[in-house]
DNA sequence: CTCCAGGTTCCGG
DNA sequence: CCGGAACATGGA
């Protein structure tokens, strides 16, 4: 006799070390929607629906369970990870103790490039609001069960689009970047197949080639969709938290903070790197004060 | 109304 | 190599 949830037979699927709305809200996807007491969603071109209980993961419908396990990187050691992190390092592990249980994400590599090529600029509820827009408007409609959600657009679907299209879904200067990068995948003029094959080097001078891809939107894709668990995107957030934690007095440049997190946090630096960012949000670590700073750049003509 | 957001690109020292 | 500035849009 098994389990229905949604109309849809349930699978249970050990999870020790893991924490489902952590990581399904930790800003590495942002398309996943609470449900009832879990969170449904698109994996890939299916809907499926998880909840966490205690140990376990609640998966419907139950032949998605080793999707699903996949995705979200239980065969990932925390204990691992959290063993290669530099023992001195105290700002690390207060990070990576606030984090217990986030995981690194495994995503199907076009929805992660296109996601934060449309990222540049934004703050996280806005590239949701952007992401969940292009996939009620142009991504298949999914169902299952009493379960719908949309998969992410294909390159193919957005290359027939025009820069307008893209321009009524807030996409503002972003809008030809994503256009351009879906033609070249869709005309097969770049495989992202064929560039997660390669090393972290080769990979990342691949994905710069494409438009509206630099460092940062690079990293995040190794990270987040090939497996590169080494890989350490810097935005605005991170940059904030490395000045605060190893260089209080200097400013230093984006090569040389690049250079700094690549040696000094190691194997599993992409953990270190989700665990600072999500720790630095969540504490509010940096925001500019508003009002108590001396008046800046305040030149009028 | 002002400031800023998971940046990238182009331009002049 | 490095610092600045432009680029859209909406929430705080």
């Amino acid at each position: 006799m098994s389990e229905i949830r949604y109309g849809l037979p349930v699978a249970r699927v050990p999870a020790p070390d893991f924490d489902l709305a952590l990581t399904l809200a930790s800003g590495q996807v942002f398309h996943w929607k609470a449900l009832g007491s879990g969170w449904s969603g698109a994996l890939g071109d299916r809907v499926v629906y998880l909840e966490q209980c205690g140990d376990e993961l609640i998966v419907a419908p139950a032949d998605a369970a080793l999707e699903v396990a996949h995705y979200l990187a239980l065969d990932h050691s925390l204990e691992a990870v959290r063993a290669s992190f530099p023992a001195a390092d105290s700002a690390l592990r207060e990070a990576a103790e606030a984090c217990r249980g986030l995981r690194l994400l495994r995503q199907p590599c076009w929805e992660c490039l296109a996601t934060f090529i449309t990222s540049s600029m934004k703050q996280v509820a806005h590239i949701r609001q952007i992401s969940l827009q292009l996939r009620e408007r142009y991504g298949e409609r999914l169902e299952s069960g009493e379960l719908t959600a949309f998969a992410y657009p294909t390159p193919e679907r957005f290359a027939g689009l025009t820069e307008a299209d893209l321009r009524a879904c807030a996409l503002g200067y972003r809008a030809p970047n994503l256009l351009a990068t879906a033609r070249a995948l869709a005309q097969r003029e770049t495989d992202l197949a064929a560039i997660a094959k390669l090393n972290r080097a080769a990979a990342e001078g691949a994905l710069r080639a494409l438009p509206g891809v630099g460092p940062k939107v690079a990293n995040c894709v190794l990270l987040f969709a090939f497996g590169h668990l080494d890989a350490f995107p810097i935005d605005v957030w991170i940059e904030r938290a490395l000045r605060a934690a190893y260089f209080p007095r200097r400013r230093p440049s984006a090569v040389r903070l690049q250079q700094f997190v690549d040696s000094h946090f190691g194997t599993f630096g992409g953990y270190a790197q989700q665990y600072l960012f999500h720790h630095a949000r969540m504490t509010g670590l940096g925001r500019s004060s508003p009002r108590r700073s001396t008046r800046q750049k305040r030149s009028s003509p």
